[in-house]
DNA sequence: TGTACATCAGTGAACGCGCGTTCACTGATGTAC
DNA sequence: TGTACATCAGTGAACGCGCGTTCACTGATGTAC
C-alpha cells in the first residue's frame, strides 16, 4: 500500500535514527537489514525503496549519529562540563545513545569511503563547537584548534579503552576517572 | 594424517598469530574461520581440534596481539620515542601488524568477557611498561600510573580517529600530528 | 627393539542458519484529463 | 470537482551465498606389550 510522500520521508528518517542507535550498540556487522527495518517498525523488503545498499544506510546513520552527538555537545555550557558528561559511567554504559565516534570510529576505519567521509565531516563540526566552547578560556586563539583535537582524541580513547574492559572491572572505572581528571586539569591549564 | 605433538602446538601458534593479524586488519566479524585457517596454511575442518569456538580463538588472538604490542613498546628506549612511533603514518596505515588496542578495542567492547579480560590484562601489562619508561622523568612517582593511563588513552584515541577519516584526508594527518605534539609536550612537562 | 593397535591432527563434504538483495504483488497516493 | 490510470512505499516469499560448526574419514604418531 502506497504512502504519502511526506510519510515516506518521515519513515526514512525513522529508519536512519533506529539504525544510528542499533549500529552504535552492536556495530555495523552486528545488525542486519531485517533488524534495522523491524526496529523502525517495517518489514525488510521495503529497505531498497529508501537506500541503495546497507553501506548507503551506514553513511546516513553515521551522519545522523554524529549530528546528534554534535547537538548534545552544543547543549553543554562549557568544555569542562562536556568532558565530565562524556567520561561518565552512564555514557560509557549507554552505547546506544552515546557518542558515535566512541562507538563506531573503530568500525569506520574498515568501511567504504562514504562512511569515513561522514566521520571526517562530523569530527570537523565537533571541533568547531569545542573551539567555540574553549574560546572564553585564556588560551591563545591560534592553538585552540589543536587543543580541541587533542581533547577530543583523549576523550574518545579513554571511553573506548574503558569499554574494552570487562563490565564492573576496576580498570574500566580507573581509566575513566583518571582521564577525566587529566583532561580537566589540562583544560584549566589553558 | 596425524602430526607430531610438538608440530600440533606449533600449528596452533601459527593459527593464533595469523588470526591476530587478520583480526586487526578486518575486525572480528570481517574474518571467517576458513580465512583464518587458510592464512595459517590449513583447511577449516581442523579448527575445532585447537579451539572450542571462534570466540575462543578471538581471546587467544587478543592475548597474542597484545603481547606483541607490549614487546614492541618495551623495545623503545623511552616514552617519547614510543609515542613518536605510535602516532606515525606508517603505524596508522599498517593495521595488521600495529597496535591491537587501536585496531580492536572498539570491537572488544561487544565481545564476550573472555575477550574483554584479555584486553584488560593487556592494558595492565602495557601500563607497567609505560610507567617504567617514564620513571626516569622528573614526574612524581605517585602519579606515574595516572600519567601512563592518560598517555595511552590519548595515543589510542588519536590513532583511531585518524583511521576513521578517509585515506589521504588532511584531517587524518592533522589529528596524528597535533596529538603527537600535544602528548610529547605533556610528557616533557612531566 | 619390534609389533599391534589406539589415538588424534588434519581433510573436505555437509549441516542449518542468517545475511544482503531481488521480486511479484498490493493498494493507497498522485496525476492527467 | 470527479474519474481513470499510473506510480510507488510497503509486504513477504524467495534468491544465492558465506558463515560457524559437525562429521566420517585418513594415516602418521604415540603407546602397550
Amino acid at each position: 500500500m502506497r504512502v504519502t510522500k511526506a510519510a515516506a520521508t518521515e519513515n526514512r528518517t525513522r529508519i536512519v535514527q533506529a539504525a544510528s542507535a542499533l549500529f552504535r550498540e552492536r556495530g555495523y556487522d552486528g545488525v542486519g537489514v531485517a533488524d534495522l527495518m523491524a526496529a523502525a517498525g517495517f518489514t525488510h523488503g521495503g529497505f531498497y525503496n529508501h537506500f541503495a545498499s546497507k553501506a548507503d544506510l551506514m553513511a546516513a546513520a553515521a551522519a545522523c549519529g554524529l549530528s546528534q552527538t554534535l547537538a548534545e555537545t552544543r547543549g553543554e555550557s562549557n568544555a569542562a562540563e562536556s568532558v565530565r558528561k562524556y567520561l561518565s559511567r552512564s555514557h560509557r554504559d549507554g552505547r546506544g545513545d552515546g557518542c558515535t565516534l566512541a562507538a563506531l570510529a573503530g568500525d569506520a576505519a574498515r568501511q567504504p569511503v562514504a562512511v569515513k567521509s561522514e566521520f571526517a565531516a562530523g569530527i570537523e563540526r565537533l571541533l568547531a563547537v569545542l573551539e567555540a566552547e574553549g574560546a572564553d578560556s585564556d588560551c591563545a586563539k591560534g592553538s585552540m584548534r589543536g587543543r580541541s583535537i587533542a581533547t577530543l582524541a583523549h576523550c574518545v580513547g579513554a571511553l573506548i579503552l574503558s569499554r574494552a574492559c570487562p563490565d564492573e572491572s576496576p580498570l574500566a572505572d580507573e581509566i575513566l576517572d583518571t582521564c577525566r581528571n587529566e583532561i580537566l586539569a589540562s583544560l584549566k591549564r589553558g
